[in-house]
DNA sequence: AGACAGAATGTAATCGCTTACATTTTCGGT
DNA sequence: ACCGAAAATGTAAGCGATTACATTCTGTCT
């Protein structure tokens, strides 16, 4: 009855009686349902007020099943995309009325098989899932209960039928590597992968492929990294080339996390970006054009990927019909990073 | 009875009945209570997977006056330093077995008075509060009502016994003033403020006029504006001052992300950083090290904060008796922003 | 004044789970 | 074979809202 910290809940009970009404009617006032006279209403909410009366959300879900909420699941990185991303989907929730739920995994605790999601029916309406943040068993779970789900950054495996928002990401890779080669001139031109799995970096990677091909330019296998779309790791990957002695004259990053850090890396080193290594990323985070030099990457429509993914399951909770894929698409976004000014044209 | 899309729930009675046993038995095996025969957890285990059932948060919270998350109310911005604070807070949540629940405010939906909360006693078993993103009336009454609730970066009103935690940023802000001045050879030094109301630009300004004061040098009006830890505003703020012809050599802008784009700010005018105009910050984000020149500013632990705050809360939320008032500090990291390595020293 | 539609309010079942208490099993000891 | 304590299971009363349905007020029209 009373909370573990000892406090006695007031219920709507306690108002309908100091009110002298109904719990059907207190109710009724709560919930701005009409057919319920002015006084009445004066009287119920004054109750309220001097109770401190504060509705049990648990309770209303049990009885409505539905909880107001939508919920995200992303990994717990501290990338500035993730930023935008929820700002955006942050934003549909509340213009609609709904609040965002955030959990975040972290590598300990990763969604995997059977365990139950800590955001579920229960507490939401239905829930955005980033990227692979969720195992595919799981999916198929909720999927085969008809819970409310979008799917980010990420195609549903092939026999399940959720819907998704993605990025294109082939052909603004492409074009990024396009320009380094006939505008800037670089022709050793290293890439750094995402993380595992990632269909984003998969597809990055095949507009660099692409590029290089169509540019009679060889894939050479050491120049293929990883930077995990993370700094650490891309600092590690650069410092991992240099004591090789790798000869490159450009990176993409894969991101503007790793190409940032990257930047860092090769000046620590010694080398001078873009003088002796351009450098180019993907995302066009806000941070991008603060650094030095300004970094060439390709610009993506984060936050309105993320107001449009919270929009569809808004649709698909209240049952509206929905299509099932939604692509984005890029732009390249030419600073300095690139070496583009330096060229000889 | 079935929800809004059409989807029939699943009970733990459903399971009781394939099972063949009661639903408190159910109840237990879900539970993990012990005093149940391993035949019958068996039993229910299969049944449950056969069903693909889920359990009710909702109906269980009901039940238990419990929820497993905690909440933090945020304002909606996406200065990097709130990402720290995040991993910090959602590390020491999972490591206790809860969940993080995260809202974000947004300038049309700020938590005021009468309004409840998204986040409440009945989604969370207690609550971070970020400085002031929710006003004292509601902080009043939820605390009349004994909700566990931990204040970050802000202290409570004086008849509020709520615990907080906070940064120490007099003293951080004095000695990077005090180098500013000491090291550097700087002697007119623009301020940015925070957001309004908010007590860490409080203190910061504090630190910086004792500094000063100390050092024999004048309080100039003219050199105090606002950045807002925003990147835009700080932009803002540089721009009107460069208009307005404002002599400064330095800049204290507040926090890194005001660092960073005024750095930008004043490069774009043609200023060299630091030599014509020195630029420091407050925070150490993780990027700050990444652009150039590397930013002069003042470590703070933030995702130690984080971590401390939740514990504090869980703690708080078991019934523990724990300090009201926890502070952290924080450490000058002397960079090249500053201007210190073209010193005449 | 009486009848009646519609507004206002009340009654009580229900949502899905937990758990105190009651009851039945199990099993070692004699 | 029997007893009794401990183990396993069942029964049913909540938790705090919502809402279909029933009932009681209004006030208008004849």
């Amino acid at each position: 009855m009373a909370k573990e910290n000892g406090y006695q809940r007031v219920t709507i009970e306690d108002v309908a009686q100091r009110a002298g009404v109904s719990t059907a009617t207190v109710s009724r006032v709560l919930n701005k349902s009409n057919n319920v006279s002015p006084k009445t209403v004066a009287r119920v909410e004054t109750a309220v007020d001097e109770l401190g009366y504060v509705l049990n959300t648990a309770a209303r879900v049990l009885a409505n099943n539905k909880t107001g909420n939508i919920g995200i699941i992303v990994p717990a990185t501290s990338n500035p995309f993730l930023t935008s991303l929820l700002e955006g989907i942050n934003q549909s929730a509340i213009t609609s009325g709904y609040n965002l739920l955030i959990y975040a995994t972290t590598k300990q605790a990763t969604i995997q098989g059977g365990v139950p999601l800590p955001l579920n029916e229960g507490n939401t309406d239905g829930l955005l899932i980033f990227a692979d943040s969720v195992d595919e068993r799981t999916l198929e779970h909720m999927h085969r209960h008809q819970f409310p789900m979008v799917l980010l950054y990420h195609e549903p495996p092939p026999d399940l039928s959720i819907p998704c928002v993605l990025l294109e990401n082939k052909n603004g890779a492409y074009q990024l590597i396009e320009h380094l080669i006939k505008n800037c001139g670089h022709r050793r031109i290293a890439f750094m992968a995402g993380p595992a799995g990632n269909q984003d970096s998969y597809w990055r990677e095949q507009g660099y492929r692409e590029a290089l091909a169509d540019n009679g330019l060889p894939i050479d296998p050491a120049l293929l990294g990883t930077g995990s779309f993370h700094d650490w790791e891309a600092k590690k990957q650069i410092e991992k080339w240099l004591a090789e002695g790798l000869a490159f004259d450009a990176l993409f990053a894969g991101d503007d996390t790793a190409a940032m850090a990257s930047i860092v890396a090769l000046q620590q080193a010694g080398r001078r970006v873009p003088e002796d290594t351009a450098v180019v990323g993907f995302n066009n985070d806000t941070l991008s054009q603060y650094i030095t030099p300004p970094l060439t990457t390709v610009h993506a429509p984060t936050s309105e990927i993320g107001r449009t993914a919270a929009n569809k399951l808004l649709q698909l909770i209240r049952g509206e019909q929905i299509e099932q894929k939604t692509m984005f698409f890029t732009q390249l976004v030419i600073r300095q990073s690139c070496g583009y000014h330096l060229a000889d044209k």
